[in-house]
RNA sequence: GGCGGCGUAGCUCAGCGGUAGAGCAGGGGAAUCAUAAUCCCUUGGUCGGCGGUUCAAAUCCGUCCGCCGCUACCA
């Protein structure tokens, strides 16, 4: 029976333009998309726009819009980057969708019923600006005797009615959530301040507002919206249909894997378990984190001025370098930098000169001198089986890693056999066996082509683009790229098309 | 302050009890099928400091120094 995966990138805050940090965390959870797709599993995949809150409201009425105005183009845009990524959502949810509305007020009910929500008045320092409260010691005092957040952010004290989730009553269910599925969250550090944060004790959480519109709301009591976490956690099941447990998605549920920022890591390690947990719904299995992007070593600041948007690197180097860049540089889980000298460095070396050339020379070879055909398999040789040997393990020792969320890993692996490739093809030598031993040389190609096939399937969900491509240059049919068709090796006498690079050299003109 | 992580070759990092590793960068050589790409060899580290446990420590323990993260309602 077929596996069903499910696997989602945060809804983004629609706030601001999409930039490069969220293209990374989409772009994160399409490889693993992709990746459990050619595994032959029944992948859903959703993305999509968190889209209420006072700051949204707020925002809309600066620019003269209304707030569904204003949320419906920025929503576009971000559509607009999953897709110039590549990203292959299933679906595209929206918080402020009928569909989406409905559920989480579902959701809400169903945790009232289980008497974890309660009525009562939240007080305490609100920034508006970042749409938090803060504690008295967190704040400084100008010399003015206003009072400011950390961040900066004047506060006024506020007063109002609330509704209250019981998270003092999970604490111990969620540590033991922790111990049992060690796995829950991820990275290896986060899980460590999760764990510590969650010792500490919790306090019931404020899940309403009175003080602004722009929201779901609550159920029963409209003076009230939803706090945005409980409405924007929700959109992972309302997406798939909730509460309509009769509906196909709902097969879905629990997620396997929800990709996130490092910055909300608590939100859906916390929050979100004891939700699901008070709503006698099942837990999804994994929450990664991903850390921030630096630009040039300086951090990515609109006062700055060096937001990247990542269309603007995909419209100078294309999609795949950008995809294979953002995962490629840095162990998936920490910070990264991104320079310009570093990316075209990466470029140049790992796609340009090892695995493109290396395309490109074999291919040509065979165009040359086996009459553009894909050559027969001949006998083995030791040199033969040990490239191919571990080139047929590839596949499932990248499972592994893919399911740690170790996406940097499984590139690492995938460029040990291509380094063998082309040791392999120096060591060989089929140019000169072509004088000497023509049958050897045919047979020396077609291990270089069985292998840079493997790598091709396998490097799909990272450059779909760019791998689709050397796939027909190898000879592929498109029902022959999966994991599962590698098991049969393509039949001699193919004719290929005439090879073409995949991945120019950059060179950075002198100024 | 409390909790946690990190500090290993010029750079990015892996190793986590048994004679220091990879990639990139640097140096030398080979080859010429290929996007002047590739291959081979090679320089380079008293594994942050000090002390301890052990036959044996980057690897365990203690301590010190230096960075970083978390410490509640903020993509």
């Amino acid at each position: 029976m077929t596996r069903r995966f499910y696997v989602t990138t945060p809804i983004y805050y629609v706030n601001g333009a999409p930039h490069i940090g969220h293209a990374y965390t989409s772009v994160a959870a399409d490889i693993v998309a992709r990746f459990r797709r050619l595994a032959g599993d029944d992948v859903f995949f959703l993305t999509g726009t968190d889209e209420h809150g006072q700051k949204v409201e707020q925002a809309a009425a600066t620019a003269g819009e209304t707030p569904q105005a204003f949320t419906d183009s920025i929503a576009a845009d971000f559509r607009a980057m999953a897709d110039t990524m590549q990203i292959s959502y299933n679906d595209f949810i929206r918080t402020t969708e009928p569909r989406h509305i409905a559920g989480a007020q579902a959701l809400w009910e169903k945790v009232a019923e289980s008497g974890d929500i309660y009525s009562g008045h939240y007080e305490g320092w609100y920034a508006l600006r970042d749409e938090a409260f803060y504690g008295e010691d967190e704040l400084t005092t100008r010399p003015d005797g206003t009072k400011v957040a950390p961040t900066g952010a004047p506060v006024e004290w506020v007063r109002e009615p609330s509704y209250f989730f019981r998270l003092s009553k999970y604490q111990d269910r969620l540590l033991e959530l922790y111990e049992t599925q060690p796995d829950f969250i991820g990275p290896h550090g986060s899980r460590n301040e999760i764990v510590s944060f969650v010792r500490q004790g919790l306090r019931d959480l404020s899940i309403s507002r009175t003080s602004f519109r722009w929201g779901v709301p609550v159920p029963g009591d409209e003076a009230h919206v939803m706090y945005v976490w409980f409405d924007a956690l929700s959109n992972y099941l309302t997406a798939l249909g909730y509460p309509d447990t009769s509906a196909p998605r709902m097969a879905w549920w629990p997620a396997d894997l929800h990709l996130v920022g490092k910055d909300i890591a608590r939100f859906h390690t916390v929050y979100w378990p004891a939700f699901l947990m008070a709503a006698g719904i099942p837990l999804p299995g994994k929450v990664f984190s991903n850390g921030w992007w630096t630009v040039e070593g300086e951090k990515m600041s609109k006062s700055l001025g060096n937001v990247i948007d990542p269309r603007d690197l995909v419209k100078e180097f294309g999609v795949d370098p950008v995809r294979f860049f953002l995962i490629r540089e840095v162990p998936f889980g920490g910070d990264s930098d991104l320079s310009r000298r570093s990316f075209i460095h990466r470029l140049n070396t790992e796609l340009a000169n090892d695995l493109g050339n290396l395309a490109q020379r074999t291919l040509s070879l065979i165009a040359r001198n086996c009459g553009g055909v894909l050559p027969d398999a001949g006998p083995h040789t030791p040199e033969d089986e040990q490239l191919l040997a571990p080139a047929s393990l590839l596949p499932s020792v990248m499972e592994g890693q893919v399911a740690r969320c170790a996406l940097t890993d499984a590139l690492e692996e995938v460029w040990k056999l291509i380094r063998a490739c082309n040791a392999y093809i120096d060591h060989q030598a089929p140019w000169a066996l072509k004088k000497t031993d023509p049958d050897r040389m045919a047979h020396v190609l077609r291990v270089l082509a069985d292998a840079l096939r493997i790598i091709a399937t396998v490097l799909q969900p990272w450059m779909p683009e760019s791998m689709a491509k050397m796939l027909t240059q190898l000879g592929t049919e498109e029902q022959e790229r999966s994991f599962a068709a590698l098991a049969t090796p393509l039949p001699g006498g193919r004719s290929l098309p005439a090879p073409q690079g995949i991945f120019p050299r950059y060179t950075e003109e002198a100024k």
